[in-house]
DNA sequence: AACCCTAACAACCGCCGTCTC
DNA sequence: CGAGACGGCGGTTGTTAGGGT
């Protein structure tokens, strides 16, 4: 492309913004609306490029924009979301009210990454350093399942994004599509082992919505585990990373199965986790009093030797479809859903082993059920690993007092 | 008091995807 | 359909304040 940098036009100001500069910028918006950019700063008086208006605007003057120091929770958020997700500020932002990503990106750079390395920690990969020298097989599919995950919250994110945006446009007609009653299955000739009807019941929530959560089952111990904690009956499957909530009268079905006689995981068994999700259900988008359906979702996962290697997860809402498929190990997707609720949007909401930490720095927790989410599973090294590793992450990032000398 | 260093943060730059004409 | 405009995003730089010498 290479347009000319905008600002290089004669006469126009650059550098920090005057008390009277946002005030005329904050006048004419708060008249007028932002509407074009470009035009804006001749109409205001204003000797800026309208990106220079815009970075202001929406950096700064915003009125929804939750300045000053970031609470010990938002920290933790940060730090476990960048280590999920990279430098995606954006993504990360989404995830932090009212915080945007240029201060959150600029945060993790003089404070966060600072205070991870002085800890051991590298702050790209999240890994003690000396952990990074270690090859064993467990470490190696702890990255590579970490890998995975990445890679699914990362595309999934982004889906998010087009999809709150195509939402919008057509929130009336998926309002009339409530109670569409599309049930997708698994084509698969797998032998169905396990379903579980996912209806657990949240007191505190006036919709009580039970949780059904693939990412958190992956995080917290692997499919297998899932597996085993929905044989025994644990229906709440909470996440620090993505929640799927669905209404009651709808409760959201998983059913797991193996392809070749069930076994352990790594040894020539190839489990499938199929989420065939909920027929009809709602979603009620929080912040809005507005309610929309999606239809179902399947879930198929292929896992082998302990890391996912081909899966497809499909979510439909009324006409819209996305799906997202690993093949091979590498990530495709389409984007044509409707899930303006967002599994992530409930990421703070949920009652997960993060806010442990919490708790043990003496802040204030809201850590109600964090019944180890099955720990007595007795999951193999592979799944504890990658559990330690992110308790480990954030237990660091959280004993040591902030005026302490390693900051 | 002057200088230097560092931390913190605002702002800019350039790339990219999407939109519009 | 293509070119340009627009806006989002992530990386980087510039500025300022505060502390140490």
């Amino acid at each position: 492309m290479g347009r000319l940098p905008c600002c290089d036009k004669l006469g126009l100001k650059k550098g920090p913004w005057t008390p009277e500069e946002d005030q005329k910028l904050l006048a004419y918006i708060e008249e007028h609306g932002h509407g074009c950019w470009r035009a804006l700063p001749s109409i205001a008086g204003l000797q800026r490029c309208g990106k220079s208006c815009r970075l202001r605007w929406t950096n700064y003057l915003r009125p929804d924009i939750k300045r000053g120091k970031f609470s010990l929770q938002e920290e933790q958020t940060i730090i476990q979301l960048h280590a999920l997700l990279g430098n995606r500020w954006s993504a990360i932002a989404t995830h932090l009210p009212k915080r945007i990503d240029n201060e959150i990106k600029n945060y993790w750079n003089t404070h966060l990454k600072k205070r991870l390395t002085k800890m051991g920690i590298d702050p790209i990969t999240h890994k003690h350093k000396n952990e990074t020298l270690l090859s064993s097989d467990g470490q190696s599919k702890t990255v590579a399942n970490l890998s995975h995950m990445a890679q699914w919250e990362s595309a999934r994110l982004e889906a998010e994004a087009r999809l709150v945006r195509e939402s919008k446009l057509r929130s009336h007609s998926i309002q009339n599509q409530l109670g569409c009653s599309t049930f997708a299955s698994s084509s698969s000739a797998s032998t169905s082992v396990l379903i579980v009807n996912s209806n657990k019941q949240d007191p505190s929530s006036t919709t009580s919505s039970p949780r059904v959560d693939v990412f958190k089952t992956w995080n917290n111990g692997g499919w297998l585990k899932c597996n085993e904690e929905v044989s025994n009956g644990v229906e709440d499957l909470e996440s620090p990373t993505s929640t799927l909530s669905f209404s009651e009268n709808a409760p959201p079905i998983m059913a797991i199965t193996t392809t070749s006689g069930g076994g352990v995981l790594g040894e020539n068994t190839m489990p499938m986790i199929e989420f065939v999700g909920c027929s009809g259900s709602s979603v009620k988008e929080e912040g809005e009093q507005e309610w929309k359906s999606y239809e179902s979702s399947t879930n198929l996962a292929e896992y082998k030797d302990g890391i996912m290697e081909n899966s497809m997860t499909t979510f439909t809402c009324g006409l819209h479809e996305l799906t997202m498929s690993m093949e091979n190990s590498t990530l495709r997707t389409n984007d044509h859903a409707i899930v303006e609720q967002g599994f992530t949007s409930l990421l703070l909401n949920t009652n997960s082993g993060d806010d442990r930490s919490l708790s043990e720095g003496g802040e204030d927790s809201n850590n109600h059920d964090d019944s180890d989410n099955g720990d007595g599973c007795g999951g193999g090294d592979f799944y504890e690993d990658n559990k330690n590793y992110w308790n480990n992450i954030l237990n660091l990032a959280t004993s040591l007092p902030s005026d302490s000398p390693m900051f």
